[in-house]
DNA sequence: TGATTATATGACACGAGTGTCATATAATCT
DNA sequence: AGATTATATGACACTCGTGTCATATAATCA
């Protein structure tokens, strides 16, 4: 957590600071990115960054949950539109709902997003402290919303709900990934989304009906 | 390429730097990969090092095709035995195969399996220039297979094709990364691999008959 | 054997990064 | 104002890594 001092700092050189952080998370993996380029980027001096943070893991740990938040924001804003508009969709519809706003956030914050997909191809202790914080959640997450859906007769008894919610979790990461990929890691531009979304209704087809000829 | 002198070396020697290296790589990601570390696990002189490579870049393209090298000859080897007992199995027999075979050679060769798994997680210039080398073998591998499955009816022509061999290859890579992540990254001790070939059954047989009551 | 070619070796110069600390400056309090 | 507390600053010592080079040793050739 920062110090009270970067707390206290006026707005603007906060912002700055934290952009600064958000750039050079974006473009490199944790165990890559360094204190010189930051403090060079926010212009700030040395000596100041560690009067704000412990250390680099510090900030990294700031950025991630600050990324999380706003990426939690969103999809609430976006995920409770589509609700109020269609309250009896099917699980289909709002794992459909949920790809559609995360592929959206990332095209509108790729940085964030591309905060995140980083994270999730890290290997080291830092990810293994942070998962162990929020749990699996998201694995949870979508087990949760295939279970109900499984008992309201939505989904095949057959069906294994943990491959389920793992295919579930593994493709959104993926379809998102690709995304990223597709632009420079440095650029804040938007990008382009709809061939995405467009694969994304592709893969739920056959998520949902299979791909066996009928 | 490693010099004439690295292959003039007797095999014990040659062996050791190989294995060194195997293990820096399975470990480390390329841009944290030291030289120092592999001349010391290998006790070989630094100065030895750059007689025998031009740098660890250098190194690391020849363990990756090595490691690429050694996965073909294992699914060759496993892959035409299954062809000779049963050449007329379906495409999804055909990529359980595939599957299964990924997933026992990850649980044989955990430290190869990683340099895979790794490798495609990295995000620089050396992995493009890889990639472009090999193109998207692995994609359009998937692709033909499900082209010419498409042709002989086994699979529904509504079914977009791009969008499956991304799944399909998406989901191989999550299951054997998931494999790995069980154990620890710098042992080389064989896998247990039976949870993931159930899981792998519970996957294939949503992407053939789709998730949804029947 | 003497000369030539191949290989081995580790000290070294250099670069990039980290975290600290003595010192300077500003803000706040009495 | 004088004292105290908060913040700013950048030089510095240190660590870890790279690639080279002068020198030593071994192998091969004529």
């Amino acid at each position: 957590m920062p110090t009270d001092t970067f707390f206290n700092l006026p707005a603007e050189k906060r912002e700055k600071i934290i952009d600064a952080a958000i750039a050079e998370f974006a473009e490199y993996p944790f165990k890559q990115a360094s204190v010189a380029r930051i403090v060079e980027q926010a212009v700030i001096p040395r000596g100041s960054f560690y009067q704000y943070f412990v250390d680099i893991k510090d900030l990294y740990q700031y950025i991630f949950q600050l990324s999380g938040q706003k990426k939690l924001e969103y999809l609430h804003q976006h995920m409770s539109d589509m609700l109020t508009n269609n309250g009896d969709a099917d699980v289909f519809q709002q794992i459909r709902d949920l790809y559609i706003a995360g592929l959206k956030f990332a095209g509108e914050y790729p940085r964030l997003a591309r905060i995140g997909s980083r994270f999730f191809k890290e290997d080291n202790d830092l990810k293994r402290e942070i998962m162990g914080d929020l749990e699996q959640k998201s694995d949870d997450f979508f087990g949760a919303l295939l279970g109900q859906a499984q008992q309201r007769g939505e989904i095949d008894a057959t069906v294994d709900v943990r491959a389920a919610s793992f295919m579930f979790f593994t493709l959104n990461f993926a379809i998102t990934d690709h995304l990223l990929a597709q632009s420079d890691p440095n650029s804040d531009s938007i990008l382009d989304t709809d061939a995405f979304m467009e694969m994304v209704d592709q893969m739920l087809y056959i998520l949902k009906n299979g791909m066996a000829a009928k």
